[in-house]
DNA sequence: TGTACATCAGTGAACGCGCGTTCACTGATGTAC
DNA sequence: TGTACATCAGTGAACGCGCGTTCACTGATGTAC
């Protein structure tokens, strides 16, 4: 049942992957802003309107593009460690996280629609919430097993009794087993980690550190000595 | 001799700040790579012709925009711990990385003309570089400051020969008197302040850490706390 | 203090180009009997 | 297996709109003698 079967739906399945490819051609050259309906459909040998077969507007597009985004790289962190013991936690850490910048890396507009500017003019609809947890929650689950195995130093949790209570209701919305203190450690190094990739990718440390990649690992590393993982 | 004199001298230089201003709250509305000459022009009831004897180009004027944000930030950091006594770091450390973060929230289209994505098809001239310098020079003084008056728990430098030279490149370049170990954690904490607001600007924390005051003290109370100042 | 000339701010028309979206249409593909 | 009808992909023209930049120009402001 998976998979279209006739051509009629077969020629449209591989034309809706075009349609997209070539958007993020676009994207790449011009940014997020320039998105233009035409120049896809002209690229496409096909005319303008006729997108409109299969997306209703400018704006579905971007979001179909931004949606393949956010589960392309979640899964890309999710195999990032792979051929790594389940239990190294330390390790795979450190490999999700490099996945995370070579990821951006390699398809700099792609982070950028993500974590970038806001389009203008475009409003993330709600579609776009679950794929872009699954990417903290991929990025997150050394962490998460390292503590559910009792494999990290614990901590105390922040004083705040307001962020406290938004720590528990983001691992109950991710569906994480860590405790808050160990989350908090989570979602700075998840920051600290876009921070970097976006100052690199935007030439804020050129004349600095430019290779980055070894301020990156280094920072990888701090990261891991302050959860304290256990191995 | 500071400040024209001429009656025409006078003109031209409000005209200079108005189209700037006016320049701004579009890209409040539409975004850095939808700004557009025409609409400016329109707006201050002039030809668009007209403007090309202030600026050559749009993308001096979005030059002109980016140099003054990057300053603007800069000083507004270097007041941001007014009132304090020049030795107590910690707070200081703490009063300016609050301070980043208020401006990137009254102005967030500035932040993102800093530190989103790159406009598309504007590539940032020379003249950006020192402004750029300033705003990190300004968040790290505090730190800067403590390591002078032997104020910070000293650290061991990273490993990596390579960070270590790129670290002592930069430590000359923004004219700093901190050590490697230090200025990793200046740079560290940059990232990760850049990171939580890009986060919070794009509405990442949505449903979870909104709104972000605790958490955005609680990473820069843990900063202070890695660095270790000692008051 | 007055005059002649140079500077320069802002105009208006034009060039050549782009865009998203709607709509009535043709003709090929798919489906039900 | 063949036919009649329904579906739907893609066309082409049109609507109404936007843009950056160049150029010859008018007329006001500034300057030198």
């Amino acid at each position: 049942m998976a998979g279209p079967h006739t051509p009629r739906a077969r020629a449209r399945a591989r034309l809706l992957t075009e349609i997209k490819q070539q958007a993020l051609t676009q994207l790449a050259d011009d940014g997020a802003g320039q998105l233009s309906l035409r120049a896809v459909a002209r690229e496409l040998g096909m005319v303008s309107s006729g997108l409109y077969r299969y997306f209703g507007s400018r704006d579905e597009l971007l979001t179909a593009l931004i949606v393949d985004a956010y589960t392309d790289l979640a899964e890309t962190l999710e195999h990032a460690d792979a051929g790594l013991t389940r239990s190294s936690h330390r390790r795979r850490w450190i490999r999700r996280g490099l996945g995370l910048r070579q990821w951006a890396a390699e398809q700099p507009h792609r982070f950028q629609l993500l974590y970038g500017s806001p389009v203008p003019g475009y409003a993330a609809p709600r579609d776009t919430v679950e794929p872009a947890a699954a990417v903290i929650v991929a990025l997150l689950r050394p962490l998460d097993d390292a503590y559910a195995a009792g494999a990290v130093t614990s901590d105390t949790a922040p004083r705040s009794r307001l962020l406290r209570r938004q720590l528990q209701a983001v691992t109950a919305l991710l569906e994480l087993r860590l405790d808050a203190a160990t989350l908090t450690h989570g979602v700075g190094a998840f920051a600290q980690l876009i921070g970097l990739i976006t100052l690199e990718l935007g030439g804020h440390l050129v004349g600095g550190f430019e290779p980055a990649d070894d301020l990156y690992a280094h920072a990888l590393r701090e990261q891991a000595d302050r959860i304290g993982f256990a191995s």
